[in-house]
DNA sequence: CGAATGTCAGCCTGACTGACATGG
DNA sequence: CCCATGTCAGTCGGGCTGACATTC
């Protein structure tokens, strides 16, 4: 809490996109833990819930997350753990494949899931974009990533 | 380790500037992992280490880089004990404030920020930036930075 | 005395690794 | 037989908290 006074400082000078992202990340991380703390999870575990929720059928496998998520499938496991002890994940059997399970969010999962997705949209909706709105944004983060990730 | 072969779901749906920003941070922070590693230091090390070097005079204190990077005092000691054990970073009095110290790099750590440095450059040099070049990114981010700065 | 600085011990989160069981 | 999936035990890095000594 209290916020960074200065900059983090990864290459110098003036270019610096990867000084810039992992700055906005730094900050970003800050909100997303504020918004995320009055449900009682972190936000590595709400991505999981949230991983699961827009997922085809609303189900996924722990290998599927976990590739989404860029873990691996054991930590993911002891993830999976916590949320089913809070009442949030459930793991069903796959008739079709008995190797398999698959994840579900639970109702209060859920509950969860889409209160913590409401705050961020709203906190997104404050933001005083300029004018412009946020399509620029969104275009340039979308060709950055897309840039970053065949790189 | 392989890249995740799909989307994590912040929000959903179309918006989600939030979304984005995370999952370029969590690509960034693949790339820096990589860039990093063969020089044998963490990512939050490094950080410690350009950010004594970015400060005026190259150096310092605990509070001041623990402020910059968002860590407590406390945690930055460890952090400073390990690059301290590792030769890279120096702990010098204050003759002023006798509280004080001062954190400096020695040659060889500052060889090895210098070194990382370079490999940061030079993989940004070769991201294939569409023609308008990053002066248009870099403005973006920073806009987007101020913004969530002060949110 | 109260505030600031740095350090240390203890703890805790959260992920990884590597072995394993089960099933395809 | 070999591959894929999930789980578990053990481990570890890395940072935090809270107490403390020192100096301002």
């Amino acid at each position: 809490m209290s916020d960074a006074p200065e900059w983090p400082g990864l290459p110098e000078g003036e270019a610096g996109l990867l000084t810039r992202i992992v700055r906005l990340n730094m900050l970003v991380t800050t909100v997303l833990d504020r918004l995320v703390e009055p449900y009682g999870l972190s936000v590595a575990d709400y991505l999981v819930l949230a991983t699961i929720r827009r997922s085809p059928d609303r189900r996924a496998s722990p290998v599927t997350v976990a590739g989404v998520l860029g873990r691996t499938t054991g930590g993911l496991s002891l993830a999976v753990d916590r949320l089913a002890a809070a009442g949030w994940v459930r793991r069903l059997p796959d008739p079709a494949d008995r190797r398999r399970i698959a994840l579900e969010l639970t109702a209060e999962g859920r509950d969860i899931a889409e209160s913590v997705n409401a705050s961020l949209h709203e906190w997104e909706a404050g933001l005083p974009l300029p004018a412009k709105g946020r399509g620029e944004y969104v275009r340039h983060l979308d060709e950055l990533i897309a840039l970053v990730e065949d790189a």
